[in-house]
This record gives C-alpha cells, structure tokens and sequence, in this order.
DNA sequence: CAGATGCATCGATATCCGTCAATATAGGGG
DNA sequence: CCCCTATATTGACGGATATCGATGCATCTG
C-alpha cells in the first residue's frame, strides 16, 4: 500500500512513495545557486572570503596571498571566483585592488534552501 | 611607503600592504567547513537538500530519486555526501530510510565565516 | 620612456568528482 | 527459504578544478 505523501508527517506510518514530490529547485536554479555555494567548497577560498568578510572595511589584494600560503597565481584565480559568484566585490585604486564582502549576498544563499522560517535574518 | 594596516578603513589612503593579516580560519578549520559548503555545491545535491529541508516532516528516499532526475546509485551517493557533512539526518523504518535536514547545522556553517554581525539569527 | 611592482592569464599536471550500469546487501512477505 | 523491493557499494569513465611557474599587462615613479 502506498501513501499520499512523499512525507511523513506521522512518523509512525507504515506506507511510502506518492507522486514525488515536486523539486522547489528547479535545475537550473539549482546550478546557478550551486556557484555561490562552491565558491566556499574550497580552504583557500573559504579562508580568503572570511579574511575579507570579517574586517571592518575593505582589503588589498596584496595582503590576501601570504596568510593563505598559496601563490600569487593561485589567490588571484580564487579571488576571481570568489567575485564571478558574487560573494565579493572589488575596485582598483591606484596600483592595488581592493575587496570587500557583498553584503547580504550569504543570506540570499542560505533563503533559497527553503530551510523553515526562523528569527529574523536581515543584514543592512 | 607601506601603511599599518592590511585593511583600509580610510579608502581615501594612498598605501598598502602591512603585516599581513592573521587568517580568521585555520587550514584545518578552513577544511572541515568546506565539507559542509562542498555539499551544497552540486545541483544535484542542492536540490535533493532543499527537497528535503524544505518539507515540514521526513522524507523518504524512495521519493527523493525520480524529482532530482538521477539514477537511483547516484542520489544514494549525494545523500550519503549530505549525511557525512551533517547536514541531514536518516533513519531506517522499515524497509525505508527517512530523511530530515538537521536543524541549525546551515546557522553554523554561516556563523564560521565570520560576518559582521547583524540582526538575530537563532534557530530552536 | 624605462624600470619596478601589483595583479591577471596561460599552459601543464595531478587530483578530485559526478555519473551510470552492474551488483551487493538488507528487510519484508509469502 | 525464496523472491521482491529499497538502498548501498563497486568499477569505470569523462570532465572539472586546484596548483604552480612563466609570462603578460597595467600602473606608478622617476
């Protein structure tokens, strides 16, 4: 016998498998998302955004390599990704390159998992 | 000239790059939280979280393969990648296996990137 | 214009990862 | 016990990606 549902809201049921479950992703937003959470799949670039995302202000290029221990190729290929997935932005000042966080871009991330509504979650 | 800081509170300066900032995350830290934002970082696996977070109850695996539009081995490969990053959790009733997305686990993903602070964010 | 410095791009390499078909395991029902 | 169904594991393959050295481009300074 099979149920209604797909889920269980009577964990004691006995039954399983209805018509299943219609994704609320489809795929296609499903990899567009996918490139903000891969951005932070990887040490160095994790390391790299909450260098950045953690200081008051914004941060030069230059004082990004050392503290990650990778070379100066490698930090600037993961800082472009870290841009191309919108988790920072980045201006050009004199000779230096300067990045900061995007604000509220992490909450819009962490909205589109449909994770059940809780407390407040606004950044300015 | 190099200014004192790696970071700029005055855009306005015309210097950079001091001693260079001390990462807020370790290698090993760094590496550990990658698992649980590696997990999101496939459509696949994005959407079959989703599909589950976004359900009031459990669900069970039987209705998670035909909405993700993969092959049974595959969507039991994402949901063991999902269970293994904490982000769901299973349990065998039966013939079946129940899923639930464990509560509070995406909080703490965001928390350890080290954001300003911001209006609440507590998940019961 | 010439040199120096910050950052980006290229080419090569090694590793990782998503996917499926085939097969194994495990529980339930006759 | 044997079969059926649900889920997991294995093996293979193709494509993505992290990394670095070498090099290119831009900007500043003199």
């Amino acid at each position: 016998m099979k149920h209604e549902l797909g889920v269980i809201q009577d964990p004691e049921g006995d039954d399983c498998c209805p018509a299943p479950l219609e994704p609320p992703l489809s795929e296609a937003q499903a990899a567009a998302l996918t490139r903000g959470f891969a951005a932070l799949s990887d040490p160095a670039r994790l390391r790299l955004f909450s260098l950045i995302a953690s200081q008051p202000g914004q941060v030069c290029a230059c004082s990004l390599v050392e503290p990650v221990g990778r070379s100066q190729p490698t930090v600037s290929h993961h800082l472009k990704v870290l841009y191309e997935a919108g988790l920072v932005d980045k201006e050009r000042r004199g000779s230096w390159i300067w990045y900061w966080a995007v604000p509220g871009r992490i909450d819009e991330l962490v909205a589109a998992l449909g994770l059940p509504v809780h407390a407040g979650s606004s950044r300015p």
